[in-house]
DNA sequence: CGATCGTTTGAGTTTGATCAAATGTGGTGG
DNA sequence: CCACCACATTTGATCAAACTCAAACGATCG
């Protein structure tokens, strides 16, 4: 089997610990790796569906439209991510999926899904909480987007995707590779390309943050965290173990 | 039993068919209801739960507070809605729960629907898509307060909450009691009491909308929401059936 | 070695915030 | 019923954060 499951399953586990052969039996469900290249999309809004798709590798987003042609991206996927569990209930999607960088995605047999589902309440509801870890991350960027200033928000979503990949096992020390232009931030933040770095620089001139050929580099955690009022808890990276 | 459960069961079977007994057994989970006056916290951050609430009668919402004081609210809640089922899958609560204006509200015995889950798959998967609704929900508002002007913004939100309204059969023709002051609007949209004002005079100039005395007057829906670029898609209304 | 894409810098503009004060309204108690 | 208070709305004036436009600079790649 994969060992690329094996990354959603130890975060569904951070939820609730499933059973040997629920587990196998997830991991039987995927039937083929497929790689998608950078800026290419994975899901469209409103397509249809018979298979679900993990991140294994690489970095996607969720983003919207606008009819003008802005975008705004609402949520970043890393390794061990379901891009589309949600079809399984909304029937629709109301966003579409992009690849930021290059992705390396299991392709899961929608209808083995369902079928485990059917069967396994605990997974059923370790998928749900998946979903609703997405929620509160959502609700958290209103916030973000909605009462911080430039610079706070930067540095609140620097310091959300430096600790979401490290408990991936994708950062080293203080760094990570961090595949996105300013142009993608600007997206994120909703701020303009060029506000967006200045507020980088500003950041490195104060060495709290170096951002440059893709590589993040967090000299100060700590003071990041605490100019941007961020706190974790919504992560739900802990335990909500029962 | 109470008559209020009928919205939250109405909205569910938007979703899926719910077999008689569930929706008896639902029913029969109401042990009382009970009266908050406006303002008042229905669920504080991080709080213990023994109980859900399911909002019969008022109107509410969803808040997050800022280290210096200021407030996002992040969703309202209007009857049929329930506050706190996440509970059951996050186990501490990332933001709290305000009634706007007077509420009624039925207080559901939370053994009792763990237990029905349990016995019931579908009404699992029916009470998760209506958690994924409200993240579908909370996605469009960051899209509206990140993209769009404050006119657009303000206009967008009224057209929401409108339909939502009207969906639970609380309006009358064109017209609805919205229990909001404008800094609850300014909190909402993450603008200033002062220019939510002044949004909503342009708005009573160009004959569009009226929200006088907590009565909202909507004399040009088709206006509002091109004005706006609203889509009702995303509230999922009408067919996520299977 | 252009070409393309991303980053950086400068100058001027605009949206919406802040501060301050007037006006309106509803409720309470004398 | 009136005086008063608290709260909500409205208006004006000033200010600042972030945007837009424009252009230069720097990498990377075929």
């Amino acid at each position: 089997m994969n060992p690329g499951v094996g990354r959603l399953i130890r975060k569904l586990e951070t939820f609730a610990t499933l059973a040997e052969t629920d587990k196998r039996a997830l991991a039987e469900t995927v039937t083929t790796v497929r790689r998608f290249s950078a800026h290419e999309d994975l899901l469209r809004e409103g397509e249809p569906f018979d298979e679900l798709k993990l991140i294994l590798e690489g970095l996607a987003c969720r983003y919207k439209l606008l009819p003008d042609g802005r975008r705004q991206i609402v949520a970043y996927l890393v390794p061990g991510d379901l891009c589309d569990i949600r079809t399984f209930i909304l029937k629709r999607m109301d966003h579409s999926i992009c690849s930021l960088a290059p992705v390396e995605a299991a392709l899961l047999s929608a209808e083995g899904v369902l079928g485990l589902m059917g069967r396994s309440p605990a997974l059923t509801r370790a998928l749900w909480w998946s979903t609703l870890v997405e929620e509160a991350n959502a609700r958290e960027w209103l916030v973000n987007v909605g009462h911080r200033t430039a610079f706070e928000r930067l540095a609140h979503l620097l310091c959300e995707i430096f600790i979401r990949l490290r408990a991936v096992g994708l950062t080293q020390d203080n760094r990570c590779d961090l595949p996105l232009t300013q142009n993608e931030l600007a997206d994120t933040l909703a701020l303009s390309l060029v506000h967006v770095n200045r507020m980088l620089m500003e950041m490195r001139r104060a060495g709290l943050v170096t951002f440059q050929n893709k590589q993040l580099t967090i000299h100060d955690l700590q003071a990041l965290q605490s100019a941007s009022g961020f706190n974790a808890s919504y992560l739900h990276l802990d335990g909500d173990k029962h």
